[in-house]
RNA sequence: GCGCCCGUAGCUCAGUUGGAUAGAGCAUCGGACUUCUAAUCCGGCGGUCGCAGGUUCGAAUCCUGCCGGGCGUGCCA
């Protein structure tokens, strides 16, 4: 197996830095970053930690580091052309003909880290989207989805076991409401045309009636407690049509969305696993009886409460009974949970319950919280949260359908002649969306703005999609956009010395996939492949490929193959497609 | 009240876990298409990193205290 240049550089930095500070050094002190300036080199290492061990000023430790690797370098070729000191670091610059073969082939032979990563014991399941299906499916919904669904394909491609798991509210009190809203103003023909729709209309109309009225929020509570009563009753009946009514209607977003689930096994699917789950949490002895409730008393924060008083269970039991059900099916090391950060409290709770059960598993158990999507409220002239009470939802096909219509328009207006037009407005059009949602950290709120949603310039999907495509548009006219071609033998990488930023930017894609993972971020790739193509861009005007001389047109369109399917790896595990044209 | 989160350019955000002169996009101003897609590129303008202390060779980043905003705070999810 080969070496890639990074680990080469990593161990001729690791030999140097013990020659100069002595065996015992501590290497992982050393962090081999990138410089400020890109002009100053590829790499670059700070020496403060060096110079602590060998006990001299870092400036000069920096002097006697660079020559040493200089000296190493000479050794073992193919690794470094330069290594100099500057003030307290060092710079160094890779070897042009080794950092391209290194980065191009490893693209094109899908090696490690740009093709899968080879399997580590890690199990993990990801619990995300998890719509509450008693509730439309809106833009609130993309977040959670879009997220969950890029983990669970980074998840796998370094190396993870990985079960993306569709948790779908279908079950719990709401039930009650929505099916004694049915009851009231339930339309069969309005439900199969646009069952989410309809679904939302009567929910919000039950909201608002209830309020007036509290004799319907009674109605429901018996409701759900007639359907979590197991008979097979009227309840049961219509709970069922309205739940297979509405995951289908799911189906179309999670296509259009690239969101793929190993199981849809909604809250509902505990329903017979309630029981032995309270009996093995009381077995425990952890639970008590407080208010007329069972609950697992916790340190410091409200208990975790598993039976309400009115005998019923709560989201908490159905989600420790999926616990119990996960560790023994998939036998997880990580759940990570793609959930609002509203709900913080509710899996700390969960955190706590399965400590108190002395499962190793629990320190596994991860909240992959985000922000709310907040709207622009013009009276009080600032950022609200959408409320679905207050019916101003909005619907994701219909966020969806307006990108994929300016696509459209776009297209007619720059890219007339385009064939399968229609199909490419939809890569663009969603591509645009979830690429927004992928494009910053988790945490932040996401301010639902039309102008931004709807940008297809700068930092967004189509900027990306649009550098893929320009490289396969060289790739086409060149005729030589086949795969399966294998890499001349007599390739001149050295050719490739102007493409250094490129290659550079390259080179980062494994410790950017490992910085996802490890932060649970999928932004970190979102911006990697934004940069990408931003140096993509930028070369493709200074650097013609079609036209260059035979050996530089050939290693160039080596590099146009590696970036184009960079550009289209990295957007896939986002979930956004790449249009060969645009 | 208490807990958690956020505060960086006019706006939206990065800042690789404490390293070099704090970076992008949008907006704005100027420039680049008879050459592989101008959904692009190049340049200008734009900063008391909320405030005040502290830690040290070095702080947007760590610690403390304030200020402002958000979320949560026992039977919704």
């Amino acid at each position: 197996m080969t070496v890639s240049i990074k680990e080469r550089l990593a161990s001729l930095v690791a030999e140097a830095a013990r020659s100069i500070a002595g065996p015992a050094f501590d290497v992982g002190t050393l962090p081999i970053g990138r410089p400020k300036d890109a002009s100053h080199g590829d790499a670059a290492i700070p020496c403060f930690p060096l110079a602590k061990a060998a006990g001299q000023a870092p400036p000069a430790v920096a002097k006697a580091f660079a020559e040493r690797l200089v000296e190493l370098a000479k050794e073992n070729h193919g690794i470094l052309t330069t290594a100099e000191a500057v003030g307290p670091f060092v710079n160094v610059r890779y070897e042009r003909a080794a950092l391209a073969e290194d980065v191009v082939r490893g693209v094109l032979e899908r090696r490690e880290p740009f093709g899968p990563w080879k399997p580590n014991d890690t199990r993990v399941v990801i619990d995300y989207s998890s719509p509450n299906i008693a509730k439309p499916f809106h833009f609130g919904h993309l977040r959670s989805t879009v997220i969950g669904a890029a983990l669970r394909r980074i998840y796998k491609h370094t190396g993870h076991t990985v079960f993306g798991i569709n948790h779908l509210g279908d079950w719990g009190s709401q039930f009650g409401k929505i099916l004694i809203a049915f009851e009231e103003w339930g339309d069969q023909e309005a439900l199969h045309r646009d069952p989410m729709r309809h679904l939302y209309e009567i929910y919000v109309r039950f909201k608002r009636e209830s309020d007036a009225d509290p004799r319907l929020n009674e109605r429901a509570a018996e409701a759900f407690r007639r359907l979590e009563s197991g008979e097979d009753n009227a309840e049961r009946r219509r709970w069922q049509e309205l739940r297979d009514i509405s995951l289908e209607a799911f189906q179309g977003p999670y296509r259009r969305l690239a969101a793929e689930f190993e199981a849809i096994t909604g809250e509902s699917f505990y329903e017979d696993k309630i029981e032995s789950t309270l009996a093995q949490l009381k077995d425990a002895g952890i639970t008590t009886v407080s208010e007329g409730a069972l609950v697992v008393e916790i340190d410091g924060m409200p208990p975790c409460i598993l039976v309400k008083s009115d005998g019923t269970t709560i989201y908490a039991t159905r989600d420790l009974a999926a616990l119990y059900y996960r560790r023994a099916t998939y036998e997880f090391d990580k759940a990570l949970y793609v959930v609002g950060a509203e709900q913080k409290l509710h899996f700390r709770q969960l955190k706590e319950v399965i400590a108190k059960l002395g499962w190793k598993e629990a320190d596994g158990i991860e909240h992959i919280d985000f922000g709310l999507v907040l709207t622009f409220d013009p009276e009080q002239k600032r950022w609200t949260k959408f409320s679905t009470r207050g019916g101003n939802a909005i619907f994701l096909d219909e966020v969806l359908d307006e990108a994929v219509a300016k696509a459209r328009t776009i297209i007619d207006e720059k890219n007339p002649d385009l064939a399968d037009k229609d199909a490419v407005a939809e890569a663009i059009g969603v591509g645009a969306i979830v690429f927004n949602d992928l494009k910053n950290t988790r945490i932040k709120d996401v301010k639902f703005d039309w102008d931004e949603l709807l940008s297809f310039e700068g930092e967004t999907g189509p900027y990306v999609q649009y550098a893929g495509a320009r490289l396969s548009s060289i790739l086409r006219k060149a005729g030589s956009d086949d795969a399966a071609d294998a890499i001349p033998a007599d390739i001149v990488w050295c050719a490739l010395h102007d493409a250094e930023r490129v290659l550079i930017t390259m080179l980062d894609f494994g410790s950017v996939l490992e910085r996802c993972v490890d932060k649970n971020e999928p932004y970190i790739l979102t911006s990697f492949v934004t940069s990408l193509a931003s140096e993509i861009h930028s070369y493709l005007r200074e650097h013609h490929v079609l036209s260059a001389e035979p050996e530089v047109k050939a290693a160039r369109l080596l590099l146009v193959r590696a970036a184009r399917d960079l550009i289209r790896e990295g957007l896939a595990l986002l979930g956004v497609a790449s249009p060969e044209e645009m």
